[in-house]
DNA sequence: ACCCAGGCGGGCG
DNA sequence: CGCCCGCATGGG
């Protein structure tokens, strides 16, 4: 529908094991500011100063991803990067798939992708699903975009504010957003980020080392920080632990006795090793859509 | 009415 | 350290 609109050449690419659906709705940071077709099953988001549209054709266990970006810069490599189209989805299946449990989960989601978002984009919404569900985070993040980030001409898109133009807003526009508590949070983290912290140069690879910094951001704990990790700068080995995860591996792997996330985590580490931020997601999505009542 | 949601920071022992 | 509590809000 806006394929028009944005113009330009677009890619046209095939992949396997790739299906937008069950991405879009396993509630990662893009999907969260993404709009989404159903019925078209196509995608627009901003990236930056551009904005991405992204139509999939599925047929046959392939997929065909048509996408412009409204600058007209290089589509494909946007969704290399976006999707994380490099990732060998059977390798990775084989490496997490030790159990029927989890390989349920891939069963049933055949296809779901990690996403690779900013890394700003990603704080803003981790800081923002704390103590939420994923309705209410989509909602929230919506009105922030509406009200703070700015229209992207010819796109109908509109740009995902960044943390010197939240800086700049009050704590009292912020909560208008319906952020609550987190008013707090999101702006005392827009001024550090754009102040004393630059995200881009965050040290990606270094698991342990990233962490630790992202905690020094307020609002940004173990968990958030270990949703960042991974879907922010694409940090496989995060395995985020929420309320639905903690539950999940309780009853699946721990004879449905409590334990603690640091014992859990450790657990997941082991078994799944540099691929425990796909397992997560995996296991999430499924426990959170019913897959393990 | 009550319970829950992709938790976190602060306070207390 | 670990544990416990309050927290804005809307939907089930």
């Amino acid at each position: 529908m806006k394929m028009k609109a944005f113009g330009g050449m677009g890619a046209r690419i095939m992949v396997k094991d790739f299906n937008l659906r069950y991405t879009f709705e396993s509630a990662q940071p893009l999907t969260f500011y993404a709009d989404y077709d159903k019925d078209l099953n196509s995608i627009s988001y901003p990236d930056g100063k551009r904005a991405v549209n992204l139509v999939v054709e599925e047929l046959g266990g392939k997929a065909i991803l048509n996408a412009v970006c409204s600058d007209g810069s290089d589509a494909a490599k946007e969704l290399r990067r976006r999707f994380r189209l490099a990732d060998d989805m059977r390798k990775i299946y084989n490496e997490i798939g030790t159990d029927g449990n989890i390989k349920n989960a891939i069963r049933r989601y055949d296809g779901m992708r990690l996403t690779l978002n900013g890394p700003w984009e990603t704080t803003l919404c981790f800081i923002i699903s704390q103590f939420n569900n994923v309705k209410r985070i989509r909602l929230i993040t919506r009105n922030i975009i509406n009200k703070f980030g700015g229209p992207i001409s010819g796109t109908g898109v509109r740009s995902f504010p960044g943390s010197e133009t939240l800086a700049l807003a009050s704590e009292k526009d912020i909560f208008a957003c319906g952020t609550g508590f987190r008013a707090r949070y999101i702006a005392s983290a827009s001024k550090f980020c754009s102040e004393n912290m630059d995200l881009k140069k965050l040290p990606a690879r270094n698991y342990e080392k990233l962490k630790s910094r992202l905690m020094e951001i307020d609002g940004v704990g173990e968990k958030v920080a270990d949703c960042i990790a991974l879907m922010g700068y694409g940090n496989l080995r995060a395995f985020p632990i929420d309320v639905w995860v903690k539950r999940t591996m309780e009853k699946l792997y721990f004879g449905g006795q409590k334990r603690k996330e640091r014992e859990i985590r450790e657990f997941a580490l082991d078994r799944w090793g540099g691929y425990a931020g796909y397992a997560q997601q995996y296991l999430f999505h499924h426990a959170r859509t019913g897959g393990y009542d």
